[in-house]
DNA sequence: AGGAGCACCTGGACGC
DNA sequence: TGCGTCCAGGTGCTCC
């Protein structure tokens, strides 16, 4: 499942072949996604050369030379292959590509041609195509908050945010306006290396709890990243397709496990906030 | 206005 | 084995 750290890697993964390289025999196999697709879609994106591959919070941004912005989101089960292989896979099976694949193209980079597919079991995922100069104004990116690997997130800026806040600090973490790119597993893993309890209101998390909640943030992304950045040399590696990597957590999806700290003698709970299971320790994470 | 709840979608896990 | 049920979850909508 694509958070910011797996979209990081799938950007990564991209750029050697997408940077540069003009778009030809793009196939759209399908009227939408979570949304319909933009008007003429394929056509748009026929011959463009792409300039760069940026990345806001779980969304990619493909600059190109048409003036317009290719935007991707991977949702839940979004994915990119690589002349038919899979592009930053963590810890899932590999998918059939071909029955969900609603996008092909090639990108073309001198004399090299690869085939790229976009397959999307559960079509949570959308796609975009947006004026360069009006991405930052249009809906999808107006209201986010800061990046959380940016300079504007810290943990002031938490306590600004949340300030006041009687919502609990799980589901406000969640909340892209405060902070773009945080998913339940990230957030999770987070409040458990902050110790800090998921039940507690938003607005009472006191100002160094904020520091260093904002600064695990960054580290669990970091590791995250540099775990997909490892998942993808081992990709490349790999022959015949091998090496998925299995992302470990502390918390999440580790429900009735024990606590990994030393010395915590408490076992892995699953609450559910706002209709998301929340992972925690609660003999770690107190207030 | 902020927040809660739900729709969207499919595959995998699990129980009987 | 097969069928039914539940669960995963990011975003955007509706409703209070």
């Amino acid at each position: 499942m694509p958070e910011l750290p797996e979209v990081e890697t799938v950007r990564r993964g991209l750029q050697p072949v997408l940077e540069g390289a003009r778009l030809t025999r793009v196939q759209q196999n399908r009227p939408d996604l979570r949304f319909p697709f933009p008007e003429r879609f394929a056509q748009r994106l026929e011959g463009a050369i792409v300039e760069r591959i940026d990345r806001r919070a779980k969304y990619l941004l493909m600059v190109l030379s048409t003036g317009e912005t290719w935007v991707t989101h991977l949702g839940m089960t979004g994915r990119f292959t690589l002349d038919g292989e899979q592009l930053g896979e963590f810890a899932e099976p590999a998918p059939v590509v071909g029955k969900h694949e609603h996008v092909s193209l090639c990108a073309v980079h001198g004399k090299s041609t690869t085939r790229i597919g976009f397959a999307d079991a559960r079509r949570f995922g959308f796609m975009g195509l947006i004026p360069t100069g009006e991405v930052e104004s249009h809906p999808w990116f107006a209201a986010l908050g800061p990046e959380p690997l940016g300079n504007r997130f810290s943990g002031a800026h938490l306590a600004e945010a949340l300030a006041g806040k009687t919502q609990n600090i799980k589901v406000s973490l969640l909340d892209q306006r405060i902070v773009a790119g945080l998913g339940n597993i990230y957030v999770c893993e987070a409040l458990y290396r902050a110790r800090i309890s998921p039940l507690v209101a938003a607005g009472r998390v006191t100002k160094p709890r904020l520091e260093t909640l904002a600064a695990v943030v960054r580290d669990v992304l970091n590791d995250a990243i540099e775990a997909g950045g490892s998942t993808l040399r081992d990709f490349a590696n790999a022959e015949g397709g091998q090496g998925y990597f299995q992302h470990r957590f502390d918390v999440y999806g580790r429900e009735g496990k024990p606590c990994t700290s030393d010395g915590c003698k408490g076992v892995v709970k699953r609450t559910v906030q706002a209709g998301r299971s929340t992972f925690w320790c609660p003999a770690c994470q107190k207030r």
